[in-house]
DNA sequence: TACCTCTGTCACCAGTCAGTGACATAGGTA
DNA sequence: TACCTATGTCACTGACTGGTGACAGAGGTA
């Protein structure tokens, strides 16, 4: 198949490095075929060759998920400590990583073929996310809608994350100050430990 | 000056609802210059004499504050009932104004003159929203990080309602279906008078 | 040799974009 | 009357967009 030609191979490589710079650096708006083929240094009719298409490029990234979280192995402990040990190193690998976000905000605003296909390929990497947390802490406290709770701290960190590339403000915090990152840890652990009915016992 | 002219004031009324419409149905992509002056009815050029251009056309929206947010007045009560119902209201408000929802979601992947002229009066309002719940419950409770809890649990409201308008799922949960978001009211409650420490006691 | 497939390049299409200059017309003023 | 200002219309430019068809050359095969 076309898998044995090197030469094709080098160039699929490179228009999808090109692509995934662009995305990170220009955001979705620089991401146009014209753009991508650009950065690449190939024609754009390449892209269509290879990929089919935008669509097909954003379905090739979307399946290099070597990205999407980069989370380590986390010490096994209860439910709660390990959680809150997992979204503190979840919310700062998502704020060491560009293109992560500029692809969670493209999701807020667009729905299309592209970002369906890199959602998709996200919603699987958090599920698995989600029931290696399961599997290393057991099931959570019972009596208490832990999804719900999580979905809420999960899109917190989500947001506070993508707010701080803009303004950098956000609800009076200045997200550009590290000590603000501590304040938002301490707090977010508080809410956790206090929501799962730790500390109070 | 120019106020006097109906003509003009008329005019410049259309160009704006147009403006309105158009960002809140078709998102912030459809907003250029021809695509507004398509939708009032005009010639573009208009939008260029009357506001300069398209930036001059999104300070004039962000003026127009009477949509940022709807809330009513909430019962006087203690602190963590009163911003939980105020939050709970703020986000169903949210969750009923696509305007909103898009502008939101428009600062978190553009900071462009048009984002931050709209951001500062958005900005301006939820502080005055905030001082609005110091003034009706007094200071928050001591010993708790209460901007930074409040951030987190604003952000989360932010990212829900956002999420809603185009996968309509997060982190398992899905965002289509009214009871979900009755679970999230409920953990967003529980979520707030534990953190702050009021039904353990 | 002749043939064929694949890679890569180039030129072109129609459509849209932001922005500008020229013009017709209406209303008010001297 | 004549003049002037402001509103609104139209046509146009230059640059970019996504997308397609034609072509040149390389490499392998019969």
């Amino acid at each position: 198949m076309s898998d044995s030609n090197p030469a094709r191979e080098a160039t699929r490589a490179r228009i999808l490095k090109a692509a995934k710079d662009l995305l990170g650096q220009e955001g979705f708006q620089g991401l146009g075929i014209n753009a991508v083929a650009r950065a690449a240094g190939c024609d754009k009719v390449l892209i269509y060759r290879y990929f089919g298409g935008l669509e097909g490029l954003a379905e090739a990234m979307g399946g290099q998920l070597d990205l999407w979280i980069g989370q380590g192995d986390p010490a096994p402990g209860d439910y709660v400590d390990t959680l809150a040990a997992m979204l503190r190193d979840y919310g700062r690998a998502l704020r060491g990583n560009g293109l992560v976000r500029r692809i969670l905000a493209w999701e807020l605003l667009e729905t299309s073929p592209l970002t369906r296909a890199l959602g998709q390929a996200k919603s699987a990497a958090i599920r698995a996310w989600f029931q290696a947390v399961r599997a290393r802490t057991g099931p959570a406290p019972e009596g208490i809608d832990a999804p719900a709770i999580n979905a809420i701290l999960i899109a917190a960190t989500h947001h506070l994350a993508l707010r701080e590339d803009n303004d950098g403000t956000f609800a009076g915090l200045d997200l550009k100050q590290p000590e603000t990152w501590a304040r938002i840890d301490a707090a977010m652990s508080h809410l956790m430990t206090q929501a799962y009915g730790k500390a109070p016992l």
